[in-house]
DNA sequence: TTGATATCAAGAATTATTCTAAATAAAGAT
DNA sequence: ATCTTTATTTAGAATAATTCTTGATATCAA
């Protein structure tokens, strides 16, 4: 199902096929989809709708909600949380955690570093099975941090 | 500030001292501590003023949060964001990250491996500065993933 | 075209959390 | 011990993000 929508999307299509309760490619569904790949800003729902709604005025908050929710469920789109904060939402399929500053509020995204996995550095639990995993920063963001140039060593916090 | 108040709590002082603004040590706010250590297991701020309750009754849930936020602002106390979910409070201030079974419910506290560091995997930007990390698991916990014992890779999520 | 079903739209409802304002309690000074 | 000042507590109202509800509409398969 995850692969079906995507692909329809992609492909322009007009469905996504009957499997698996028949999604839908829908007007709004692209129209969200789009938005949020025209500006990879990591909008909230809110954002997401006022620019939709300049594409489509018909459409509702509900709705955009409803088609963050799958487009997120089809694994097209994550949603970013940060703190108790509006849900964000980003296109970037890749590993990668974020970063808010706390000044200029831009969340950034951060990628692994070559060859690196985040599993490696926690100690899992042997038998559990981990399927999903966020990874939420917050400080300053180079240019906020103006004076200190140094990538300054996180506090105790996790 | 932030020691100056875990000190006075642990040595169970009257006083948190005139200095930043002069924090008290309440009643309410001992309670609210006594309560998150008593019982390790994350409960949400809803949970602690029900524990807290039952042995204060004139406890308030305002109260509460208002507890939970100096605590956490102290040092004292970790909020735990997992995803939407009501945050929940935590007393471990070891560097650990959280571990949500979504079939029990349960959250564990996940360490970091001996001599690891997170942000060794990270690419994070030159210049920045980061002081707040929030590491949040989803997935099945060893009893809940019951017949299979392996400690199955992630999908694709971050 | 038509029937079955998924989706949409609007607004109400829910939930966690924060705010407000008056009452209370704590700490230092008298 | 009492007084004064200021932090804190309390109860309830307010807020904000998100979810739910319901009737209308759009889409797909036949």
């Amino acid at each position: 199902m995850v692969s079906k929508l995507r692909q329809d999307i992609t492909a322009k299509s007009k469905s996504a096929g009957g499997a698996l309760g028949g999604l839908r490619m829908t007007r709004q569904r692209k129209l969200v989809y789009d938005v949020l790949l025209d500006e990879r800003d990591h909008p909230t729902a809110t954002e997401v709708f006022i620019r939709s709604k300049a594409r489509m005025s018909s459409i509702s908050l509900a709705t955009v909600y409803n088609c963050l929710e799958t487009l997120s469920a089809a694994g097209l789109v994550k949603q970013v949380n940060v703190g108790r904060d509006a849900s964000r939402y980003c296109p970037n399929l890749a590993e990668h955690a974020h970063f808010v500053c706390v000044k200029c509020e831009k969340v950034y995204d951060i990628g692994l570093k070559c060859n690196e996995e985040v599993e490696s550095v926690w100690a899992l639990p042997e038998g559990s099975r981990i399927d999903h995993l966020e990874v939420a920063m917050k400080g300053l963001c180079a240019e906020c941090n103006g004076g200190d140039k140094r990538s300054g060593k996180m506090e105790e916090q996790v």
